[in-house]
DNA sequence: TGCATATATTTGTCACACTAACTATTGGTA
DNA sequence: TACCAATAGTTAGTGTGACAAATATATGCA
């Protein structure tokens, strides 16, 4: 196999998270959303699925515990989030949207749709399928564990 | 269109260009490369462009300048680089590979080629071209330039 | 010549990623 | 019960990424 091509794959998967991440963010501060992409997957996730704990989340959002940690740190301080002590466990916590955020998940729900949308143009679904399996593909090969779609 | 699940592609990409990432590093510190991947992904264009600027540099590994100050100054402590002053224009650097720069390119390029290659599992070469194909199309979309592979 | 504007690089700030080390707590087990 | 391994979360250190602002130098043009 032609290996130094192959390897490009790196660099362009790269680049374009990247861009991807940055066009995302530059909306997101036009927009004046006051939260960044990763506070936005993070919230999102919250909505999705009340009382997690934050090890439950960072899975969910495939981030490790110290990112997660910062993440929640920041939430917090804007009001979005709240950390409810584990009623059981006194390690842990339920984290818990506050309405602010779940107002914010609200508001900024469509918004966000909208500008992911820009990335498929001159794209089709077939595309967008492939995309999908070559990227879990190259995740699974790396990982070595089962993931779902 | 299915705006939620194609709005996944970005969580998809981010997390895989992590993966990507983060899996590179690991054989980079347990083979003892005493560079990080960007770091290398700079060694390796400073290898085959001999008296680039760092802007010139940074557009080729599409770094912003700050970014490529900072890596520039760590392979530079590291001993593999020389910021040579410009002859004509006192704002600006020539990058210089010193020897030692160019042994450590000729010693990892083979190795992290090995590495690169465990993504493709699993892949065929058709696989890498829509790959690419698709993340360039991306790229572009976001970005209002036309770039080349 | 003399100034306005553009360019190359650096610095500062905030956010995120990954590792390692650390605290507090839990739960099983000898 | 006393211990010990596992778990939840945090802190610290380094590197990277984006953006804005600062500095130094170049260049074009009146």
């Amino acid at each position: 196999m032609t290996q130094e091509l192959f390897a490009r794959y790196s660099f362009l998967l790269d680049r374009t998270a990247r861009k991807v991440k940055q066009y995302a963010q530059q909306q997101f501060k036009t927009g004046e959303f006051d939260v960044t992409v990763d506070q936005w997957l993070v919230l999102k996730n919250l909505s999705e699925n009340e009382l997690l704990s934050q090890t439950e989340l960072a899975g969910l959002v495939f981030k490790d515990n110290p990112t997660l940690t910062r993440i929640i740190d920041l939430l917090c301080k804007k009001g979005y989030v709240d950390r409810v002590p584990h009623p059981q466990d006194r390690r842990s916590f339920q984290l818990h949207l506050t309405e602010s955020g779940l107002a914010k998940v609200n508001e900024l729900r469509p918004k966000i749709l909208e500008i992911r949308e820009k990335a498929w143009e001159n794209l089709n679904e077939r595309d967008f399928d492939e995309f999908k399996r070559i990227l879990n593909t190259i995740y699974q090969n790396l990982d070595g564990q089962v993931i779902e779609t």
